[in-house]
DNA sequence: AGCCCCGGGACGCATAGCGTCCCGGCGGAG
DNA sequence: CTCCGCCGGGACGCTATGCGTCCCGGGGCT
């Protein structure tokens, strides 16, 4: 089998390019059914003529069919779109990628998905069932899973399929929200994997871009003290990665803040820590939540994809030792090649 | 395997033509090397263009390497071209193709080798390798083998690997020559299989063109006798098929035999006998040497390979049961849609 | 009722790739 | 030794494919 896919990828390595787009329209329509060839366009960063002509390829292959408002998978479709992913892997290589990173990096276990999440928003959403895969096997009875915020981890909230899960389960976000859109702050998220999982949940329920004496104050309410307490005895921890361009923008980071972070070599952040390529934590911003050092023994499952992450994500890697890392291909690929 | 083969046939069934391609030309650089892009382009029946740019990308590919002379396959394109054969075999489904022969018709193995010998004469040269691997399995010590001439015959001997025979081997021709090439001859053809087989051969060397009564006063030569009395007894036959257009030009078969012929609905020839569609024998040459009622309780392996003639090759098959059949892809598929 | 997104049609254009010719060189045959 | 033929590589115009783009009528959701 693996003889097979080097020989194919000697004879014809022009059908890579061919089962990517392709590939990637199934998982788009999968996700969004039905859905119009414009949109579709647009979403992937491809031509409308372009997905036009793999729309009606696919259509003339029996995969999907039109309707009134847009096109769907047919069962077949379906089928079809299950089984890629896998014939991907293969055809790309994702084990390889994988066992690469395993070994440069400090995680026990690589997933790799196909597509790149900077230019395909749906390619999250496999990452976040890939996620939940893993918390599948490594939840139990009981647990606190703190969960961290973003676009990213909301698809890991959003993928959960409740049921089958372990009882007792309560959920916390990692930190305070970080002025973010509702459904990408970690109390959202929190509560909705919670719900999902069948579990209990505490909220923070705090802005944390407060001023750094009324967050200790309120650091001292008996509901918040509960919820830290909670988030430091957490087993399972699952958390985005963020890179300095996208927090500096998404928060108004000031002129002083910023040139620090720069003159430290910050490039990525999480919980609101910043870590330079090294993964030595640089920066903070003033919060209430995890801290870094309470991170040590427990389960950590990062998730973060596209290429433009890779940097980041290696910096938050090297920070400490961890679980998992779910990540993207156009993410993987560009992280070993950072890494040589 | 067969899934994964399946499943890229439904998402991306152009790479059949692109491996096509790029595997006939490996095949025939394989055979002809060193060649030239003109020579190759001429007979693969492809624009020359096509086949620069094929090869430009084989070479880049490392398979192959531009001498003096042509070009030649690099080691790599030699192990690549030689794994390819199995993988065109699955790609396109030839265990298929012989499954549903088999079933069709009374022929207990059938071979499907890649490609159409109408289009691209090496495909004769993969036809005879076949023949010679299935020789290989059913030969033994003191046979007396019976040959036919034509074309592919003749790649049939060409492709005997002269070590590892049985002994004692005697190899004839099936019946007189047929007034064409010298090298097509069955004659030389039994020659050349003696030889390269390590065995003794007999030959009839007498056209067989003559009239009827000139036939019968032959008949009655010793040494004619002799090697008629071998070829009945022969354990093993190989032979080709002839359509009757064929025939018609190659011999020149006279208005009224012709008009006999298309009469009675011949469409095979096979030893200067005529077969209609079902197989019915409704026409024969004068000739002397292996009759169709000797054939029974022999090992018969047919090879004949080409798209027009596959009507020929079914209506041989139907004549009587068979231990073999190759034939290639091209003729494999319209015998398939002609027997539904 | 209105708006937006839907699929499908049409059509001009750009470009990749095709077809074709030519050249200088080398090797083998005579 | 000479010549012919085939070799690879270069060049170049053209065509046809497929891309980009706009438009239309329709239907569902708000």
């Amino acid at each position: 089998m693996d003889r097979f896919v080097s020989l194919q990828r000697k004879i014809a390595p022009e059908i890579g390019e061919l089962i990517d787009i392709r590939y990637s329209i199934l998982r788009h329509i999968h996700f969004s059914q039905p859905v119009g060839r414009r949109t579709l366009s647009s979403r992937l960063a491809e031509k409308e003529r372009t997905v036009r002509s793999e729309l009606e390829f696919l259509r003339q292959q029996g995969l999907l069919a039109v309707g009134p408002a847009g096109v769907s998978l047919t069962p077949e479709g379906e089928r079809t779109f299950a089984d890629l992913g896998e014939y991907v892997r293969e055809l790309r290589g994702f084990a390889r990628l994988e066992r690469g990173l395993e070994e440069r990096l400090p995680v026990a276990r690589v997933v790799v998905v196909a597509g790149d999440s900077g230019r395909d928003p749906t390619v999250k959403k496999e990452m976040g069932r890939a996620v939940v895969r893993i918390l599948r096997d490594i939840v139990e009875e009981g647990d606190i899973i703190a969960a961290g915020g973003g676009t990213t981890m909301a698809e890991v909230a959003a993928a959960i399929v409740p049921s089958g899960w372990p009882k007792g389960i309560t959920v916390v976000p990692a930190r305070g929200s970080l002025g973010e859109e509702v459904e990408t702050q970690a109390d959202t998220i929190a509560v909705t994997m919670a719900k999902r999982m069948g579990g209990a949940y505490r909220v923070l329920n705090v802005p944390d871009d407060l001023h750094p004496e009324t967050i200790s104050r309120i650091v001292d309410e008996p509901r918040i003290k509960e919820v830290l307490d909670l988030i430091k005895r957490a087993r399972v921890v699952v958390h985005g990665v963020g890179t300095l361009e996208e927090m500096a923008k998404r928060r108004g980071i000031t002129g002083d803040a910023l040139e620090i972070l720069t003159s430290r070599g910050a490039v990525a952040e999480m919980f609101g820590y910043y870590f330079d390529s090294d993964g030595k934590m640089v920066y903070y911003t003033p919060s209430m939540g995890i801290r870094p050092e309470d991170l040590a023994g427990k389960k950590l499952i990062a998730v973060a994809g596209g290429a433009k992450k890779a940097q980041a994500v290696l910096a938050v890697m090297k920070q400490q030792s961890r679980e998992a890392l779910v990540t993207d291909e156009a993410a993987a690929r560009r992280m070993l090649e950072l890494e040589g």
